[in-house]
DNA sequence: TCTAAGGCCGTAGACTGTCTACGGCTATGG
DNA sequence: CCATAGCCGTAGACAGTCTACGGCCTTAGA
């Protein structure tokens, strides 16, 4: 089950990150530590991703040939590892994307099932 | 990462099962076997509840006080367990209920960012 | 010059909930 | 009598998240 450890902060969804990363990078390249930043930015802080999981995924991500990686510098002059969505990577979000949505239709369709009657 | 056994059915996300039988169970005391029907049919099919994800949930529900449980016989004339919702599951559900479109709002605001810019 | 704080990467291990793959019992229909 | 279907259940693999560490480097300030 899923827990509300701050009542504010949202737990991710198994299998959520992945799509979250990919889309961030939709964006432009961006190193690890500032992928993580943005998920929570763009959610309005609504998002965080741990270390913990965020490195793990990208490496699992980087595997499977979604994204490619580099190191670099940072804007802070800090040594960082740059990545970048390959054209693969573009297709999986894609694909991704498309699971998303479908999955929150048929769930919405449970919870908000069609109207005809009033419940 | 969630994988596509049939191009077709949805595997669930960690954490929704639950909702969706506690959602389902607003419609009414059912066996375990007819919840799990329930779901794909409400879903149209989209969503498929494995017996070895619905039975474990049913008893961890129950476990936790959401559900409570009876032998009864089935429509079939077999011997089915009854579950209906405690008060404290309708609680959970609305809680539940509340996390999903919150994670749905968050996700969707980094998969579409507002406008402003156009990309 | 040294220290504290913060940027950045990473791993180990616990945990949770899903899945696949079994097994078992009872009723009904051919 | 046997096959099929309805119904309950468990064991074990698996995947992805989390918490809790640890480490290195840079910059700012005492």
């Amino acid at each position: 089950m899923v827990k509300h450890p701050d009542e504010r902060r949202l737990e991710l969804l198994q299998g959520t990150l992945d799509m979250l990363i990919l889309r961030t990078l939709q964006w432009g390249s961006r190193h690890g530590h500032g992928i993580g930043q943005a998920i929570r930015a763009q959610s309005d802080d609504l998002l965080k991703v741990e270390t913990g999981s965020l490195y793990p995924a990208l490496h699992r991500l980087e595997k499977r040939g979604w994204l490619r990686s580099e190191w670099g510098v940072s804007e802070a002059n800090q040594r960082a590892k740059y990545y970048r969505l390959t054209a693969a990577g573009k297709a999986q979000l894609s694909r991704e994307r498309d699971r998303w949505s479908q999955l929150v239709d048929a769930i919405g369709r449970v919870l908000n099932p069609a109207p005809a009657s009033k419940e």
